[in-house]
RNA sequence: GCCUCUGUAGCUCAGUAGGUAGAGCAGCGGACUGAAAAUCCGCGUGUCGUUGGUUCGAUUCCGACCGGAGGCA
């Protein structure tokens, strides 16, 4: 039996509840792989899971950074891969569930990442893309890293594999080469949540957020900004979190705020599909609109209990 | 009841002097190695209301009907 079971799926799938069910029927405990339920205080708009929905079952990786705190990939997987370890050596099964493709496929990989550059370097390379357009930044990177320079033209990535070169004299391509020659850390039974019909999650994506509102969401937003965290933070990035700041700050209507954060959770978990879609290691448990709580369960065990025998 | 306007993609609309059509938004697909709930790339998905007529050919012109909006009564 593989004491490590991964849990994907977009968000409203219903990971959470079907991770407690399998902890609680493998004695594991939950690891959350989500880049924002590690924010302490933001609970309601990151369905964070409620003391109630845990069961007892012990959640790590949930409320480990403050929400000014700029968290990252490199840093959920050295608080994370520690955890799960742990949780082997005391003989019990690690179920990591959560929605952020990467932060789950770095920790399952053991992914090395390039060190974060020295002061001023990322400032500088911004304001030569400002300068200079993205097309000169690209330019420099073709001359160190064709290949990133084929395959990337978002700014961000364009900066960053400048930056990883800049700051290590190994071009990012070379890095990730030799991270990728290395086994994984973890070889974990993969379990994919969707539903057979994409309407079917988008109606359970709106409803949620409106039952967040309902919940206190605005609330909750308007304490963390009192508490002193900037609107700017990585952490009021998040779906739910940036369009209500505009409510909170009379810039935009509540209904209109509203349509927007739905419409964006909704794209948000087809990146989310798509990003696990290309694992070949999942088990997708498909679930049918007639199907009740329960049955999602009932599968997930049955698969599990095949790849065993 | 009569008159006028209107009916084209999921929505709002453009267009074809007759040769089966295109924008925005929505949607769909993809990428992804220290911001990832971030960032970026690609793709029109269509009984042109219905039905007759004219025509080699009708979404386009003509008639009728159906739906919608407004006006007169």
């Amino acid at each position: 039996m593989n004491p490590i079971i991964c849990l994907a799926g977009p968000t409203a799938s219903g990971k959470t509840a079907l991770a407690v069910q399998l902890a609680r029927e493998l004695d594991g405990e939950v690891v959350s792989c989500d880049s924002m339920q590690v924010y302490r205080r933001m609970d309601i708009g990151t369905a964070k899971p409620t003391g109630e929905e845990m069961q007892g079952i012990p959640h790590h990786m949930i409320d480990v950074a403050e929400p000014w705190e700029d968290y990252s990939v490199s840093r959920y997987c050295q608080a994370a891969a520690p955890i799960v370890e742990d949780i082997l050596a005391r003989g019990k099964t690690a179920v990591i569930a959560g929605g952020t493709g990467l932060y789950m496929d770095s920790l399952v990989r053991g992914n090395d990442f390039a060190p974060f550059p020295s002061t001023g370097v990322r400032e500088e390379l911004e304001a030569q893309a400002d300068a200079l357009g993205l097309d000169a930044m690209v330019a420099r990177l073709r001359e160190i890293d064709p290949e990133t320079a084929d395959r990337v033209r978002d700014r961000k990535r364009v900066l960053r594999a400048l930056e990883v070169y800049l700051e290590t004299g190994e071009t990012i391509t070379a890095h990730n080469r030799r991270t990728q020659e290395q086994p994984p850390r973890f070889t974990p039974l993969w379990l994919g949540l969707d539903y057979e019909n994409r309407d079917t999650l988008y109606d359970r994506i709106n409803r949620r957020v409106d039952l967040m509102l309902e919940k206190g969401l605005l609330e909750e937003i308007r304490e963390l900004l009192a508490g002193g965290v900037s609107p700017k933070a990585t952490s009021m990035q998040a779906i739910g979190y940036k369009e209500f700041v505009a409510v909170l700050e009379g810039r935009r209507s509540l209904a209109d705020a509203a349509e927007e954060v739905k419409q964006s959770s909704r794209r948000y978990a087809k990146r989310q599909l798509t990003w696990f879609r290309r694992n070949r290691n999942i088990h997708w448990l498909t679930r049918k609109d007639t199907w009740e709580d329960g049955e999602i369960f009932r599968l997930a065990r049955q698969i599990i209990q095949e790849i065993d025998k």
